[in-house]
DNA sequence: GATTTAAAGCAAGGATCTATGCGTTAAGAT
DNA sequence: ATCTTAACGCATAGATCCTTGCTTTAAATC
């Protein structure tokens, strides 16, 4: 019996859940409303009905803070699609995906992420990124695509144009990626 | 002759000029030294030699500031590539615009205009945009390939990687791009 | 060179924001 | 039920930050 990771002590029941939970509908609420830049840790504090200094204490500044709910929104812990198809497979995961960061809200959390990403730590899109190399895997042959091509042909587009241009998003978009992430790589390797 | 653009005392000569490259200067190297989110116009005034005032009479709000700054750094009227060769173009083109935002100065700064982009007026690659729009008309017979399509295949993923995942970057990467945006057109189109 | 006037500098105020010590609450353990 | 203490709330002090009226500098024009 290893001695379990319970650090003996953490207190992440009733009030704190409560207290996080508030915190990160606000952080959302007004990132969405004001974008990232625009928004300070008593505001969101005060949105939350939350004392400033437990904000402080927990996160120490918002670019931490706004980073670390912008990572783990959408549940990591989902079902993935997993039919044996790869391209039905990978098609509906990005129509999640873009379904998901469509929401204004998510979009605007999504901008704030990137601009305090850049370092390995504080990459808010790493799950996207796992979620594609589980798809793949699924795949019974795998057809040469690696999880670069996916990021590079599927999820860069979509994460483009939520943070540059989300007006225009179009739903068909996920299926077009894909069909032509497939052809690229259908053609080159015969 | 119609009258002048001018308004009858503007005043971009000299001082003026000095205090703003000044400014520009020190919002680059600021903002890749702390993060976008971690700098404050006083700290900008002040590695600049100028007075705090003059930043917040020209732009308002640091976002404003870094937005416009990062909007206007790749010359917008440098030459573009234009050989006739549709692919050695647009390849030329992703390799500037590669090398140009692996600059970890000007990588922060791209992600910190991606942290107030979203809407119409504040989007810091609409030039590149418009460079890909010019490219695409120069080809003499446009092979079905639309702006969008350079955008979602080569821009993106380059712009992804540059915020996100700036270590990943690769100098044979806009050519694979590119290649794979016409395979997966050509593948499409036969 | 003299005149006009954008734009920069200066300075002081009021308004946040950040940080911390201390008491209170309630989650987890016995 | 009781105990322990992590996490929260409160209050305050200190450090920015934003704004604005006034003065000074120097670019553009005559």
């Amino acid at each position: 019996m290893a001695t379990a990771q319970r650090t003996t002590g953490q207190r992440p029941g009733g009030r704190s859940a409560a207290v996080l939970s508030a915190l990160k509908t606000a952080v959302e609420e007004l990132v969405a409303e004001r974008g990232s830049e625009r928004v300070t840790i008593p505001m969101v504090a005060e949105r939350a009905g939350v004392n400033p200094s437990s904000v402080y204490r927990r996160w120490g500044d918002l670019a931490t803070m706004i980073n670390d709910v912008a990572t783990y929104r959408l549940d990591p812990h989902r079902r993935l699609p997993d039919s044996g198809d790869l391209v039905a497979d990978l098609t509906a995961w990005a129509e999640e995906v873009q379904t998901h960061y469509s929401d204004p809200t998510r979009a605007a959390l999504l901008r704030g992420g990137a601009a305090s990403a850049g370092e390995r730590e504080s990459d808010c899109l790493r799950d996207r990124r796992a979620e594609a190399e589980i798809i793949l895997g699924n795949a019974a042959r795998p057809p040469g695509i690696s999880v670069e091509d996916v990021i590079d042909g599927v999820l860069a587009p979509i994460v483009y144009r939520v943070i540059f241009l989300p007006w225009t998003l179009d739903e068909r978009m996920p299926r077009t990626l894909v069909e032509r992430l497939v052809q690229a790589h259908g053609a080159a390797a015969g």
